[in-house]
DNA sequence: GTTTAGCGTTACATGTTGTAACGTTACAAG
DNA sequence: CTTGTAACGTTACAACATGTAACGCTAAAC
């Protein structure tokens, strides 16, 4: 999957929140940031479904549009994009990348490691 | 800065390989899985620099470029987006998505957040 | 029956990327 | 010094992506 464009992002992420939208409901979400005509939010959904993004269902004579991906597992996917790209496959360069470029403080990364780990112990 | 075509990530990645490199250089480094004329390759890396990734210095009346940052570095720059876009800034969010998708396992996170976080003590 | 909400189709301007031809210039060889 | 050539700058163009929207059709609502 490729890149997407600053609108296409917002209404995927407006999606991402409400978890079910219809055209007009993502129109009015945005209204503020980004006005759209309606046939300008229909190509744009359209066109995030086509791309594998959406799904929509009918119901009535409506579409109503839901992400076909968690949020997450895009990001997951995007990261390990980003990995194969520029880190050689490691996650670990791309982990001390983050520490020394100061996005991400090493023991902060400790911290989070453990955290998840038991978190995920846990739910056995 | 944005998103780069495959040409360029190809040419980017070769100059992050080699270090420096003269237009010639790259194109046949690129040459069995890209070829290109000359005045391609040169398209491409000007590119390259108008976009920042790249500097450029004379030597005789050749041009030599190298890349402007390190590879390391874009990859932080970009994960920091991916989190901020996808995650709401937290990087704990993503970490966990790329358990939880599977890109990445739990305890080999940790693994690889202690020996960061050692590492980088050991350096002072 | 007329209006209207919501969809499909089609279109277009702009920007990005890959690709390259052409012209110029300066050094190297003869 | 003339000529070839290596390297550069300029310009161009096709394909694609993205934002934007008009127009027309159909079914439901009034």
């Amino acid at each position: 999957m490729k890149g997407l464009g600053e609108i296409e992002q917002a209404v995927l992420e407006r999606l991402w929140l409400s978890g079910a939208s219809t055209a007009e409901d993502c129109r009015e979400a945005l209204a503020t940031t980004h006005p759209m005509k309606d046939s300008t939010i229909r190509t744009v959904l359209r066109r995030l479904e086509e791309k594998g993004y959406l799904t929509h269902e009918v119901r009535g004579r409506t579409y109503v549009y839901r992400p076909a991906e968690a949020r997450l597992s895009v990001a997951a996917r995007a990261v390990k994009q980003l990995v194969d790209r520029f880190c050689g496959g490691s996650v670990e360069q791309l982990l001390a990348g983050m520490v020394e470029n100061e996005v991400l403080d090493s023991e902060e990364l400790e911290r989070l490691a453990r955290r998840i780990a038991r978190r995920k112990e846990q739910r056995r």
